[in-house]
DNA sequence: CTAACGTACAACCAAATGGTTGTAGATAAG
DNA sequence: CTTATCTACAACCATTTGGTTGTACGTTAG
């Protein structure tokens, strides 16, 4: 959980997850849409692959990115299981309110 | 969306995020809970705190904290965009499928 | 074959992170 | 009043993070 949240809170790797969910990239392909180097790119995308909000296939001399679903799905049950305790609350809440 | 992500990135604040949305907690509260200094608990709620996940409201002498449903709405949001991509993608793939 | 391309990886750097201890100020309790 | 509690905040430290450059290697193109 802690790199998969981790990999969401950098704007770069939001927009690659973005991308590479509508349809797949090279690395070097990922790399010509943003101001710093090929090198830092390559990170990103790893930290995201470590995330299991990417995956890497090799293709020729390319190494093509496609998003994961699996990361994406693992973040919406956490937030969807915060958003359930917090009806539970809200629940709770209406009982009281009733009850006075 | 970089603080929001940030925040959820340590299991610390997601158990403190969890706790406080199901009912409120003072810092000390907290603190009790963790095997760390008050200090360093106090630092994970300024984070949640600007990240929108918790509010602290002053009551005597002690800072109560509660959950903050703004924060966790604005991740959901997110997480749903990109799942709305993706199944735009999928769409268009059974489009491609439908007609070779 | 040779040159260019795409990638991997190491080394380095500045800044941020997650933790600590210590000090000080309000508020509550005895 | 005095003491204990709760909080705030600064200073410090080790590690991680996000970036850089440089080197090396496999693959494709000419």
């Amino acid at each position: 959980m802690d790199r998969l949240f981790q990999a969401f809170a950098d704007s770069t790797r939001r927009d690659i997850v973005r991308r590479v969910t509508a349809r797949e990239y090279s690395v070097s392909g990922l790399a010509a849409l943003y101001a710093m180097s090929f090198a830092a790119v390559q990170k990103h995308v790893a930290v995201l692959e470590r995330a299991s909000l990417v995956t890497k296939e090799k293709r020729g001399r390319e190494q093509i990115v496609r998003g994961n679903h699996e990361g994406l799905e693992k973040a919406r049950r956490l937030l969807d299981e915060y958003e359930h305790i917090w009806r539970q609350r809200a629940a709770r809440m209406a009982d009281i309110l009733a009850e006075g």
